[in-house]
DNA sequence: TATGAATGAGCTTTCATTCAT
DNA sequence: TATGAATGAAAGCTCATTCAT
């Protein structure tokens, strides 16, 4: 153990940062080892394949996404509340993750089949999720109902997907304060009148 | 010339595919050379590299989008139906290049550091023409200003661009009807009240 | 081409040796390709795998051993006659193939199961045409009846393909000589008295 | 203690079975300590190395069949029914362990030149009492005298030792019955007329 | 007596690219 | 304009073995 952190520990963070920067097919096993300060035969005692790393920082990303979404939505208050709080809540935590998120959308098409299809009912878990609450707005007549739920709930996280495409973390705009627009962005246009 | 179509125009065809669907460090220069059905011979005859291949699609993207938006934008009415009408042509153009765009998002990190330089100053270009047409918005009052026109540029095209991580040709939604709701979800969440 | 071999011949001759003398496994590609005077992408270039290297040794060996044969059979003379030039013949070869004859003993087991599959069909055709002859005597009164043809095949050959283990080249004997004597032996032992 | 046998004993039976199913180098020691049940560090605890498991069954292989011949060797009667015996006997001892047969001719050579003397003089002893027997009957007339002793015992050991490529344990003939035929053909094929 | 983390060398194979023809 | 043999570097992964505990 160096620094607190315990080998797989360090060969995690290692092949987060390097997969973000490169890519997962530009980023060589040797690569990961090297940056993480162990060997290969160390890295392949704790893992099966250099897939199985990417595997595990999708885990990551997707059960701490899901953590958060789940608190959010057992709040109390008027659906419109709570959507905000939601929305403005997926931004700040995608915004401290964007390493996670860009190998997240980037390289999902690496893994395996069997692999890919755990992560993406994983992902529909918690996009149904989300769409409950856009449901319950039109429900009740808050939110507009011209507009398909699934369609809103793809419309919104294209927007919070791609911002480790140009958001950065030393940029003049906080994750806040980007949650906060987008989330008004999003309840404005789908509020009726 | 085989069906109408030359030499390099069978390859690019056949890269613009396998590069889609595998990823382009997954797909080797035989994988485009066999599937265009020439040598590998041809192929250097006509590109310097494979990241040359990769270029091109970028190109021909770009340049498709560019024009499309261009001719929008000079058209005349108030700006909030031009505006609708950008949003709602650029959702139909990247449905019509889902293979494209998910080339562009996917693999810009291939290219080397020069060619995402020219890349990026492109789309940067139609980004700002596209942000012309909101603050154009913002300052006759029509839309909010309470955010700004740079922050709706990217919340809106981060919903464009993840297009192709969900919407399928053969699916139940036309790219128009895709184009409308998303233009009315953001138009909606835009104007001044 | 060089010493008016071409590269893949260079490659197979080399292997052939080296096969013979370390065994498959133990003899890396690199060895095959250091020792044939040619580079790995060369070798990949002729072969799909070190495997295929295997199998075609195995071609060559059960073809040779099958034309020779088949040759034999189909001479005139007395049933016991035509079996004891077949016996003897199939010494000389074996004893000129010691090489590929230990290879193929020794690493039967490690060709994919398809390839062994067809490899064995193919001795066992071998096999067959060669227990034809000792039933046609045995039949004809000339060979004893109490024990199985294919009991006989199976005496002999072990006898043959076991040559490798003991019988060098630059022995005191003479493979024909070994022939004789084996061709003796084995009819002695088959003959009605 | 597991089942009666010891740690070491478990580590050996379990080797035996996969360096006669796949091969000495294709088996890792990984696979033989899972299909042992014990842990590598426990391996290595009461080995050497890889190889030193290969020599072990070796030697018990050696020990086994030296001792089944030095038996019959010395019993009474004729020399004709005591080389007759001693055919057939080995016959069934060799029957009865197929896999420790299988791995003493196939991978005899990926032992350390030492060992594999060591081996060598072994067996050498192994044919001098056997051929013993052989020149015992030359000399008194029994046995013709027309083929040398020495190329009597290589011929008879060869169908012996591969008996593994084609004798199954659940197949047709028992060992008794091969080793009365194979006994039968031999003797037959060496009695002067 | 036994563990299992860690090593480091070596393995087969792939691949973008070159070049004589 | 096109071929395809050949290159050489690098890739992912395996493995026998060691050693602190």
């Amino acid at each position: 153990m160096v620094d607190g952190k315990t080998v797989p520990q360090r060969i995690l963070a290692a092949a987060l940062e390097l997969f973000a920067e490169k890519g997962f097919e530009s980023t060589s096993v040797q690569d990961v080892v090297v940056a993480a300060g162990v060997t290969k035969g160390a890295m392949y005692h704790y893992f099966d394949s250099k897939e199985d790393l990417l595997y595990e920082i999708y885990g990551r990303v997707l059960r701490m996404q899901m953590e958060r979404l789940n608190e959010v939505v057992v709040q109390e208050g008027p659906v419109e509340d709570r959507l905000r709080a939601a929305c403005a809540d997926v931004v700040v935590t995608t915004a401290n993750n964007l390493e996670g998120t860009t190998i997240f959308f980037r390289s999902l098409h690496q893994m395996s089949t069997e692999k890919q299809h755990g992560v993406r009912r994983e992902r529909r878990r918690y996009h149904e999720t989300f769409r409950g609450l856009i449901v319950e707005g039109q429900e009740s007549g808050v939110f507009r109902g011209d507009v398909s739920a699934e369609l809103c709930v793809d419309y919104f996280f294209g927007s919070v997907h791609h911002l480790p495409m140009w958001l950065k973390p030393t940029g003049r705009l906080t994750a806040e304060e980007v949650g906060r627009s987008f989330a008004e962005l999003f309840i404005a246009g789908l509020v009726s009148r």
